[in-house]
DNA sequence: GCACTGGACCTGTATAGACAGGTATGACAG
DNA sequence: CTGTCATACCTGTCTATACAGGTCCAGTGC
């Protein structure tokens, strides 16, 4: 392609426009330049000023209103797309005291389809946890865990009651992506008892794959029906 | 804008090769016809080809390789932050075909609830509309959506059966941040037929509320319980 | 004073034409 | 047979230009 990506002209744009939200100088809320502004003050065509634009505002960074102008965008708009959130931390912020159950820890063999989702061989071991997550001592999340003991070495060795295996592998393993798949279910028996269900409760099934360099782990949360799973994200129109 | 969303030149390209993926005439890996197939099959110009392809990439349907071609993605990889999807598009891009039945349109004032919940005081009108998404006529997806009528005028005159909701509200106020909460639960007799549900079928909840500027709509979605919500995001550090 | 209208400005979209640089393939020389 | 090179094709980027339609304001006419 033309240019090593950096040194391409809709990009001087948008650095153009970041660096001045970046110094301050435009603040949330405030008007930036027009295309028509950008075109003789940057001297690039009308189309380049527009990506520039267009991207920053499918990126959240500006709000776009057509016949109106381009916006810095909310401060709060700008946060993390989609946050794997602690749940230790949201049932604190709630106001309830956080404890996990640890029911079990293992190493097992990788099925043939565990195998496949962390691209490993069958048969390889993987580091296996099963806890609940307490809100004043009243079970609000079942967690099953597989990790990958190549990409998060001392996994089981941990003490889950001071640090939950989220903690543990954000610090190990910095995530870089994430995948959820979210099913409702009626869970099996065991779930059932773990979250005190009675039969026929319906339960929220949150499947979640993160990778750091590699998979990492493959986590399955169940959460009680009072529970709900709340995600807050931006979304740029594409 | 110039044109009624559908009508845009370039959606009409994206709508072509998605279909194309639809009817199974591309599978994943094929070989996706280059820009200046498009042009010469389309009559379009090369910009307004770039531009379809380029946003299929970015929505993950498509992978692009300069010098090489454009292939359609493989169903799985489908990897972006979290975005409120098209579900039509989602479910022509599996292959099957999708159909809206619009079950009710209505204006209805607003409960105490939905006023809070969009700002405005009881009694205000909402537009209100229930519809199912069918992928080959199995309903998929009921759709209860209240839109404010301010943030997005003519919705309720809107075909729903040529433009999604979804395409609509993007198209009219472009979405800067949604909220998700999701739940199980068992639902109501009359989801329930809408989604030819046995009793006892967990269902899937996914309550959205969009932001523009001010509230937009609140949306509940109930998904059959064979399907599944997938979110993608990465979380890298701004 | 108020309603209406025209113009300025903005974004959204579309077009044609151009060059840069990556990739693959086949022809050709060794 | 092997390595090199020209070439065709592809995407990535950029420019100049154009028109549609929304928004806002100021000026005009009542």
């Amino acid at each position: 392609m033309a240019l090593p990506a950096a040194a391409a002209r809709y990009h001087q744009v948008k650095h153009f426009v970041l660096e001045q939200i970046g110094r301050g100088a435009l603040v949330p809320g405030a008007r930036v330049p027009s295309e028509n502004v950008l075109v003789r003050t940057l001297g690039v065509s009308r189309m380049t000023a527009n990506r520039a634009l267009k991207e920053l505002a499918a990126d959240g960074v500006l709000v776009r209103v057509a016949g109106v102008g381009t916006f810095v965008a909310d401060a709060r708009v700008h946060a993390h797309p989609l946050e794997v959130r602690n749940i230790a931390d949201e049932i604190r912020a709630r106001g309830h005291t956080h404890r996990v159950r640890v029911i079990e820890l293992a190493t097992r063999p990788a099925t043939r389809e565990l195998a496949e989702r962390f691209e490993l061989r069958p048969g390889s071991p993987l580091d296996y946890s099963l806890l609940t997550h307490l809100a004043d001592d009243v079970p609000l999340q079942v967690e099953e865990r597989y990790v990958n003991p190549q990409a998060a070495p001392g996994y089981l060795a941990t003490d889950f009651s001071r640090t939950t295996p989220h903690e543990f592998l954000i610090r190990v393993a910095p995530l870089q992506r994430a995948e959820h798949i979210v099913r409702a279910l009626l869970p099996e028996r065991r779930i059932r008892r773990l979250l005190r269900l009675k039969p026929g409760d319906a339960s929220l099934l949150i499947r979640r794959r993160t990778f750091s360099q590699g998979r990492v782990a493959s986590v399955a949360d169940l959460y009680h029906p009072g529970s709900r799973y709340e995600l807050a994200a931006n979304c740029p129109p594409r």
